[in-house]
DNA sequence: CAGCAACTATAGCCTCAGCAATATTCCTGC
DNA sequence: GCAGGAATATTGCTGAGGCTATAGTTGCTG
């Protein structure tokens, strides 16, 4: 029919894919803020919080992250200013400096903590439970061994991928063409 | 018994997501930048060609996507500087506009869309199997059935972070102590 | 029909984060 | 001991993207 690809079960899959990942950063990121956390200050007090004495070199804390050296530099920044962790000078290196949780940081982490796991485990239960997963793996299996849909435009074993996930993608503006 | 929460579960359950996480959407932008895609533009793309003809209004696009209106903006800039979609003025509002892919943004998602694909399915099988999944998630059942180990861990605020700094013993990175 | 509210896209301003350059400190070879 | 190279943290510069303001357009309502 359409030169496109609108039933393309392969995009339907990407587009699912992308559904979840989106929805969870979302929640997160949601839930965070609500204790006054962005995610990547998160991150860096859980690292922080699972190192010994609570406290990191600025370099191993980049490594443990998804932060270059210079984004941990801007981050403990803003961390330090907000009195979540502080700067400590090494003291048998003088080039290296610890980054070191402060009680308040420790409190914020423990606040923000239940409802993360919270959020983690509705995830996994409320929305993929195993049963569905491996659904969703079967039909990515059948995915990616079809043929090019071009040929086969319209066959539908692969349809379980993404059959019911969306089909609001149609009408979803309000007025196709007015 | 330290007075950090260097072994508390939770804080490494939240800490293996991260790193799951991390690797994921690593491993996708690197894939994605061998096609020369963004992580966003390859987003769009997979929006549009879901599309009937290829196109979507601007607001539509932003709805679908975890961007806003102004980001979209943004991007079909780039992405149309880069001719891989183009815009198209609605006939029938002429506040509307519409993106919409061109050959060569088909062209372009149509390559990167088997490795994203094989990525995916590598994830699943290689990395995350059914059961995997579920020793998974009892362990963070469990976790989150523990009692607040706040009144355990010591992490009452005197205690924890006021550890003196001169305990040259962390060695957590590469070289203890020099 | 005039006016007003809602909608659409865009531009200005801001924050965030990565890359490259820089200053300081450490280590190794001589 | 000392010179040169490696390591560490920081800063300037740049791009990306969100929020808000703005201009243009549409539809509704008095």
């Amino acid at each position: 029919m359409k030169a496109n690809a609108f039933d393309d079960p392969r995009i339907t899959a990407v587009g699912l894919l992308f559904e979840v990942h989106a929805g969870l950063a979302a929640r997160f990121a949601a839930q965070l803020e609500e204790h006054g956390l962005s995610p990547v200050e998160f991150e860096v007090l859980t690292r922080l919080t699972r190192s010994p004495d609570n406290q990191l070199r600025m370099t191993d804390l980049a490594a443990q992250t998804s932060l270059s050296t210079s984004g941990v530099t801007r981050v403990v920044d803003r961390m330090e200013r907000d009195g979540f962790i502080t700067r400590r000078a090494c003291p048998s290196d003088r080039r290296s400096s610890y980054a070191v949780v402060t009680p308040a940081g420790l409190r914020r982490l423990d606040e923000s903590l239940p409802g993360h796991l919270q959020l983690i485990e509705d995830w996994f239960t409320g929305q993929l439970d195993p049963a569905a997963l491996g659904a969703l793996l079967d039909g990515l299996r059948r995915v990616r061994d079809a043929v090019h849909p071009c040929a086969t435009a319209g066959s539908g074993p692969a349809g379980a991928a993404g059959a019911d996930c969306d089909t609001d993608e149609v009408g979803h503006s309000d007025d196709p063409d007015r």
